[in-house]
RNA sequence: GCUCAGAUGGUGGAACUGGUAGACACGCAGGACUUAAAAUCCUGUUCCCGUAAACGGAGUGCGGGUUCGAUUCCCGCUCUGAGUACCA
């Protein structure tokens, strides 16, 4: 029979589904490999041709490490709480959960008919009550921790109260808020339960704190940044602005330097990494204090004056600095606009001016401020700061280049040695004091450390180094400053207001927040009316009703356990406690795939998140293949999660993606056809061809790549793709309508997106799968172009022939395999290996072909030979491989764990090389020679060589290069 | 601006540690089969000159350098893509 695509591959992909051929075993003799793919957001768009690039290849690569004996696991799930899914319930009324349902189902059918080897028996939904469970239940872990920065790693808050009754707060070093009180251990006893839980929630992992948050008054609801564009909503365009809220955030900056240092010790792209390093932000320096002048003592302890007295100002401002050694050079103190200080340091005459300016920052956009950057600003408050070294006078200024959230939101501005400063300094013509001998500020700032200190007091004729040193001893001295690691990384905010997200396990009483109990989980998302935030503007969460905490006071919770666990937020025993209100924002999207990859190892377990067996067992992800776009955002948050349930000692590794992968975007590739404009300038029904516009008027206009083939449009279908089309006339060149082409995002607006199950229907899923992987290195972004894809095709039913003979009757011989056909197999066998070990998987499909070619030119039917072409081939064309290995009669379904062919180099040892000869590094011609000769022997055959004498023209070589098994090349 | 990645025929790309540049495929051209078309198969296909071949010259974004030999290493530049945004 001719190859068959359809019912090969529908056969396959059922009996692949029934018999669970890719069901990973939890215990097993086999070494562990797991390889995941960053799971989809299930969008009512469904696939297009870009999202399975990653997954393909993950999937050959999966396909092959269990053929090589490997216990693969490879599951795959849904990322399914998200927006879009929200947005469509608001228009329409239908729930979340509904549309996401049906989402999935799309999403399912399309993935199965693409035919992945991924183990469904596990796959994880995050909106899934049996697996947000234990989202919430790592929240309330998180919650019940602080981090302790001496022992660098988190511990229980049991044992922060136990320190704080033994001790108080002495001796404890934690990641925490900034106003955080000291007490002695008396004092902790006789504070309130009240006053305790307020002062440990400064410590907690996950706490509530003040943030800013893009607030839409019209739309009644919070925007992420992405929802915002210039200042206007994306959706509907009202206006945004900054709104402080209480939320929820992770105190991710606890392991800012874990995440940095971990970096170093894992597989992953270079570029990816510095992007983290980046975005984490460590900087070495200095805190320095400057005492405000005239305000009296400069306090020296932070929390004693910050218990929350916010009309008492500090007696100093806090800088921070990477260059403490030029603190003689400060000749002014920059602070925010915003800068909680501001007020209380403008003095009476200078009020007029600090308004006028903070009024026109804030009317700035950001956008604005950004294309502003060269423009110097500011006002000066009036007040000074003593520079604490030798108690000089210096202005204090406020400046919109000083960021109110990174370091302490003020800035020693040092006009020599950094070019902000200077020009602000030239500007407001406030002096510029030179500090190095060699430093030249003719014309600008000279951030040099090089030369020696000169204006600078105790610090003169010192270098850079010995200067830094003694500036942080005098400084810690005297209590002014101290060296200090600054992090730009900031703690992420972990609530949305929100309906289709995870609830928070949190209820609140007197104002304070309290977990709800373990066995209450999961809590359950209750059923609104409307998706919309409350008239008063609480979170949709807001209208459901009813919903509320009821706290079983001394219920056992054994006794709990056996109510059924569906319901037990809403009914909750009646009278079995007072009533208290839930946490009403719900988990941001990245909740739910910040631990994913560990519930794939127990899907289905209703005990723990994942059993510490099969923890121990599947240990971390060996291969992750998904897009750089997460740099920053899921695979930084997924390692934060992972550390921290590391040191709870629930999970055993430190980083839980051992390498990682990249796979480029596929950018959509867009055609275009040229409609004439006539004399009047209006449009006609003429289109003219690409390679002729120049000689007449036209407009480019899109047209669906799918009637499009080579860049030549079908007319037909180009008539029947609109009614307004199907009376076009077309300018043509050779007989065809040539189309324009432009690289743009895949979407549906520019007519180029290509569907993967137009592709599986037309040509089958092993050359779509075959295709995407030839299409270019993994890594690297490319357009979608179809041109290409009969040659795979044609590659398959090369492949499929070698099986059959004329009358497509599948025949193969027993013959003993020919050293030509050994020499092609061994070929492929050692190219596969090296290609799929490298993630080179575009070469592979090259070398495929080269080896189906040269089989089919030696006219190899032989069955030693097509049987391990089979195997080999598998992963990348897993369904008519499957199909030829029963037709070869092996069992069906075995396949996929049969032993990749062994690479064995004797078939390839050669006797003979043709050597290219090369005169001045040209290439000139090829020599056959024995590989047993010896250099000076090669030498000799060439150099004896007729036509190798012609090209010298009868003169001896200057010089003959000659490398065994090479080149030789002679110089003349 | 900074950081990173990249630039090779008409197109996608190959050349893995410096050693035959353009593998493989698409497209295109010509041919075979066919009444014809589709499908299939065969041949050619970097560019320039030579209007057939042999042969000669140029050639991996641009300009230099190291080397017997550079797509590959070094220096300077141009352009494209991604990330980031006054980070003290």
């Amino acid at each position: 029979m001719d190859y068959q695509f359809k019912d090969i591959e529908q056969k396959w992909q059922q009996f692949w589904a029934n018999n669970g051929t890719f069901k990973a075993e939890d215990k097993s003799t086999k070494p562990k490999y797991y390889v995941l793919d960053m799971f989809p957001y299930p969008s009512g768009a469904g696939l297009h041709v870009g999202h399975p690039l990653g997954y393909i290849a993950s999937d050959i690569f999966a396909r092959y490490k269990r053929l090589k004996g490997f216990n693969v696991l490879h599951p795959m799930g849904y990322d399914s709480f998200g927006l879009p899914a929200e947005q469509y319930a608001i228009q329409t009324g239908q729930h979340p959960a509904i549309t996401t349902e049906a989402n999935i189902a799309t999403y399912r059918r399309q993935l199965d008919q693409i035919g992945f080897s991924f183990d469904w028996s596990r796959e994880v939904r995050t909106s899934s009550p049996d697996y947000y469970k234990w989202t919430q239940w790592i929240f309330m872990q998180l919650f019940n921790s602080w981090y302790n920065k001496d022992a660098e790693k988190a511990e229980s808050i049991a044992k922060l109260v136990a320190h704080f009754e033994q001790n108080g707060s002495a001796g404890i070093n934690a990641v925490c808020d900034e106003e955080i009180l000291s007490f002695s251990a008396a004092e902790w006893k006789a504070m309130s339960n009240q006053d305790q839980q307020a002062e440990l929630l400064k410590y907690r992992l996950t706490y509530l704190r003040e943030s800013t948050v893009n607030w839409c008054p019209a739309l009644g609801t919070v925007l992420a940044n992405d929802e915002v564009k210039d200042g206007f909503s994306e959706r509907g365009g009202y206006p945004v602005e900054q709104k402080k809220m209480m939320q929820w955030s992770m105190r991710i900056t606890a392991y800012a330097e874990r995440l940095l240092q971990g970096l170093d010790t894992i597989d992953w792209p270079e570029p990816l990494k510095e992007m983290q390093r980046n975005w984490i932000g460590k900087s070495t320096g200095a805190s320095v204090r400057f005492p405000i002048s005239g305000f009296g003592d400069v306090r020296t302890e932070v929390g004693n004056q910050a218990t929350g007295h916010t009309n008492q100002k500090p007696g100093f401002i806090e800088v921070f600095t990477t260059r403490v050694d030029t603190l003689f050079g400060v000749t002014f103190l920059a602070i925010a606009p915003e800068h909680e200080l501001v007020a209380s340091l403008t003095t009476p005459e200078q009020k007029a001016d600090i308004d006028a300016y903070i009024a026109q920052t804030k009317k700035k956009s950001e956008l604005d401020r950004m294309a502003d950057a060269k423009t110097v600003s500011g006002a000066f408050t009036g007040s000074y700061v003593l520079n604490p070294l030798n108690g000089e006078k210096i202005q204090i200024w406020i400046a919109d280049y000083v960021l109110a959230g990174y370091g302490t939101g003020a800035v020693m501005a040092v006009p020599s040695g950094d070019q902000r400063d200077y020009l602000f300094a030239k500007h407001f013509n406030l002096p510029i004091v030179p500090i190095i001998d060699i430093q030249n500020i003719e014309t600008e700032a000279d951030p040099t450390k090089e030369g020696t200190y000169i204006n600078s007091d105790f610090m003169n004729g010192l270098d850079y180094k010995a200067g830094t040193a003694a500036v942080i001893a005098k400084l810690e001295a005297i209590g002014a400053g101290k060296a200090k690691i600054n992090f730009r990384m900031r703690d992420a905010i972990f609530g949305r207001q929100r309906y289709w997200g995870e609830p928070v396990p949190v209820y609140f009483k007197e104002g304070l927040p309290y977990l709800i109990e373990e066995d209450h989980l999961p809590l359950l998302l209750p059923e609104v009316d409307k998706y919309l935030p409350t008239e008063s503007g609480e979170p949709p969460l807001g209208r459901a009703e009813g919903w509320n905490y009821k706290a079983s006071p001394k219920s056992s919770p054994k006794e709990r356990t056996s109510d059924s666990e569906a319901d037990n937020s809403l009914s909750l025993g009646e009278g079995r406690g007072e009533a208290y209100a839930y946490e009403l924002s719900t988990m941001p999207g990245w909740a739910g795939s910040s631990w994913y990859w560990f519930r794939y190892m127990d899907a289905n377990n209703d005990k723990e998140f994942a059993s510490p067996e099969a923890i121990a067992y599947w240990k971390d992800v060996d291969l992750y293949i998904g897009g750089s776009e997460h740099a920053t955002g899921h695979l930084l948050y997924s390692r934060f999660w992972n550390k921290f349930l590391k040191d709870i000692g629930k999970v055993g590794e430190e980083e839980p993606f051992k390498k990682l992968i990249n796979q480029g975007m596929i950018q959509g590739r867009s055609n275009f056809v040229y409609r004439l404009i006539d004399e009047e300038g209006r449009g006609t029904n003429t289109f003219v061809s690409y390679g002729l516009i120049k000689e007449y008027k036209t407009s480019p206009l899109h047209v669906d790549v799918n009637i499009v083939e080579n860049e030549v449009l079908n007319l037909n279908k180009f008539k029947e793709w609109r009614p307004e089309f199907a009376d076009a006339e077309f300018i043509l060149e050779n007989g065809k309508y040539i189309c324009g082409v432009e690289v743009e995002k895949m979407s549906k607006r520019y007519y180029n997106v290509v569907n993967p199950d137009d592709i599986a229907q037309r040509y089958g899923a092993d050359t779509l799968r075959m295709y995407e992987m030839f299409l270019g290195p993994l890594e690297q972004s490319k357009p979608w172009n179809t041109n290409g894809i009969e040659g795979v095709f044609k590659f398959l039913r090369k492949f499929w022939r070698l099986f059959h003979n004329e009358a497509w009757e599948f025949s193969v011989s027993n013959n003993e395999p020919s050293k030509a056909e050994l020499k092609s197999l061994h070929k492929i066998i050692r190219k596969v290996e090296e290609d799929i070990e490298r993630f080179s998987f575009n070469t592979s499909v090259s070398s495929f072909m080269i080896a189906v070619n040269e089989l089919t030119d030696l006219k190899c039917n032989n069955r030693a030979i097509l049987q391990d072409m089979v195997i080999i081939l598998s992963s990348y064309a897993p369904h008519i491989c499957e199909e030829l290995w029963t037709l070869l009669g092996n069992p069906a379904g075995t396949l996929s764990y049969a032993p990749f062919p062994k690479f064995n180099s004797s078939y390839l040892i050669e006797d003979e090389f043709a050597y290219p000869i090369s005169i001045n590094g040209k290439m000139k011609m090829n020599l056959s020679i024995s590989l047993s000769l010896d250099v000076k022997e090669i030498e000799a055959t060439v150099l004896a060589n007729a036509d190798v004498q012609k090209y010298l023209d009868g003169k001896a070589p200057k010089k003959v290069i000659v490398v065994k098994g090479r080149i030789v090349n002679m110089v003349v």
